[in-house]
DNA sequence: CAGCATTGTACAACTCGCGGT
DNA sequence: CACCGCGAGTTGTACAATGCT
């Protein structure tokens, strides 16, 4: 005889006893599977709906799938991996799939414990933003969940990747800044393990995007690139240094918007308009468009990005095995946080 | 006999299988349970070391829990709940939980469906954020799971609350705006099932005092409450609506930074400096700070709020069913967007 | 004996109490 | 007594087997 539990949680069996038929009948109804009668239908719906029933995706996910993806991000305050996320939701609505969100602990930076957490969970798909994480581990996880890498351009047939072309989005802001007359352009990233060659980041090509440029426009000696640390307001303090140094620099290239706003509030701090050192970010949040802000920026479509990735995600779930890896383009939003230099 | 899986996803059996000994001794071994000797705790190490060994969290969860925290929010792209949740994981670094976050899908606003997905995901606890979802249907969930409510001051012993004191919050505005000399104050808050009394959300209260103060300062005529409807722009909107009326407020109480960072953008494309139009948020996010928005509002420490919410969750799992209401003082931070009225 | 609907039962991966050495 | 393993239990799936017209 089966008792009903205590929680008020009912079972598949619970609902079997209801219904007064076996739990594989009443499996079949919740699966909309074949061989249920009209009638073996209406009575397992009906127990169903008294017992408030819901199948556990955990139990379920033992024989087969869990309907779930995972995502790993670095961070929750970054409005442009938000974006992505949002547009990934979006794209899995009207499926079965359900998105999860697994951020990295504040100040904690690697993504790996992230991603074996979201494994232990037993996703179906994993989508990943952490520029860090090495490529042959994931390539050892992609053997047994299928992985979108977002932002990296990976060359790989292990797992597929979603990426803007970060090399045309960094040669349009350089051709700019070149164009309006700056000659000392400094460059503001990450630290150096998130643009480190190995790891094709997103960073890392617009790193070396920026010293192409510079040397293709004979600036050799104008490069300078500014690392952030681990620190909040690392963003603001770099930036102070640039301007205060002996030979400032002209126009600041930031690898990404949320930092190009801390690096706007120091120029406010530091009493200097837009026309003496121009500011550009990359990413288009929303907030570049914000007239206090007016951030000339490289606008990627992040909803598109993440649209893209759970897609991927799905079709590999679906059977694919043969590697996707889907660029979009960016383009260039000019507005009043860049002019031409004052003096060269 | 035991075979080896195809897709690399090692068991505990292979494991097992490997050290030569039982499932059970590794599970033991893993859980730091009592009764293993040193050699046996040695062979099962290196068996799970070398088959790159991880006990799954669904399997694990069905004999009891799955060390899963989950938390239900309305959107990702608001900064304040990226930090309430960035809180809320921090504090649960060094434990064994982890923390998800299941956004709801955009456009999409109740919360109830993402609330579901994560019971049937299994999760120990849940952080919800919504201020929608009935408190009677999350009741009903709190019976089978321990559920902290975030933002929301509702009564009830069934779960626990972690909530700013929106009154004290709503008032140290009201005072502020008036001190200096407003008299047509306007409220923009959120639509009517999100501030309705049976839900005693955030903006509810902030609403409720907003008319309270008005009231109390004889200013009943002056009351003016605008709402936003679910569309992307539409604090834009409202706030070009409410200053280009025939008699625009001197200043707008905006129930969130977030949307009061639009209305600043109305006004800047309206041409209204701060001086015609005063502007009050309520958070404190960061860019509120920034010398370019430089937004008086309400500070609550989110961080705080979400550290405290997943300390009570712990809690609640550990044991505890008396109900706990935790209630944090917010503080208010005058900057460059409120200043006496021109005209009254 | 088709041709259905329905049930029995073997999993899946792990935990844990109890009994055995 | 300290250590170790058996086996039942956890929920749902899927396939084989049964029952019924």
């Amino acid at each position: 005889m089966h008792r009903s539990r205590a929680d008020g949680l009912a079972t598949i069996q619970d609902v079997a006893d209801r219904a007064g038929v076996s739990r594989a009948a009443v499996s079949k109804v919740i699966r909309n599977a074949y061989g249920v009668s009209p009638g073996m239908r209406e009575r397992a719906s009906a127990a169903i709906d008294e017992l408030g029933y819901r199948p556990r995706t955990y139990a379920r996910a033992l024989r087969g799938s869990s309907f779930t993806i995972g995502v790993e991000m670095p961070t929750l305050s970054n409005p442009f991996l938000s974006m992505i996320v949002e547009g990934a939701t979006s794209e899995l609505e009207g499926t079965r799939y359900r998105l999860i969100a697994a951020p990295a602990a504040p100040g904690g930076v690697e993504g790996e414990r992230e991603i074996e957490a979201l494994v232990d969970r037993q996703v179906d798909g994993l989508m990943a933003i952490s520029p860090v994480v090495s490529k042959s581990w994931l390539e050892g996880q992609a053997r047994h969940t299928p992985i979108v890498m977002v932002g990296r351009h990976d060359q790989t047939s292990a797992y597929d990747t979603v990426t803007g072309d970060d090399i045309v989005g960094a040669t349009l802001v350089m051709d700019h800044l070149l164009t309006l007359g700056h000659r000392r352009i400094a460059h503001l990233t990450l630290r150096e393990e998130a643009t480190a060659p190995s790891v094709a980041s997103p960073h890392g090509k617009r790193l070396l995007t920026y010293v192409r440029s510079m040397a293709d426009a004979g600036l050799e000696e104008h490069i300078r690139v500014s690392r952030l640390g681990p620190g909040d307001d690392d963003a603001y303090e770099h930036a102070m240094e640039l301007v205060r140094s002996e030979h400032p620099p002209t126009a600041i290239f930031v690898g990404s918007d949320v930092f190009a706003l801390d690096v706007l509030r120091a120029l406010d701090d530091a009493g200097l308009s837009s026309t003496e050192v121009s500011v550009v970010g990359y990413d288009g949040i929303s907030l570049t468009a914000h007239p206090r802000i007016s951030l000339t920026t490289v606008e990627q479509d992040g909803r598109m990005l993440g649209a893209h990735a759970a897609r991927l995600l799905l079709e590999r779930i679906g059977g694919r095995t043969e590697p996707a890896h889907v660029k979009l383009e960016p383009r260039l939003v000019i507005r009043g946080s860049t002019s031409k230099p004052l003096r060269t």
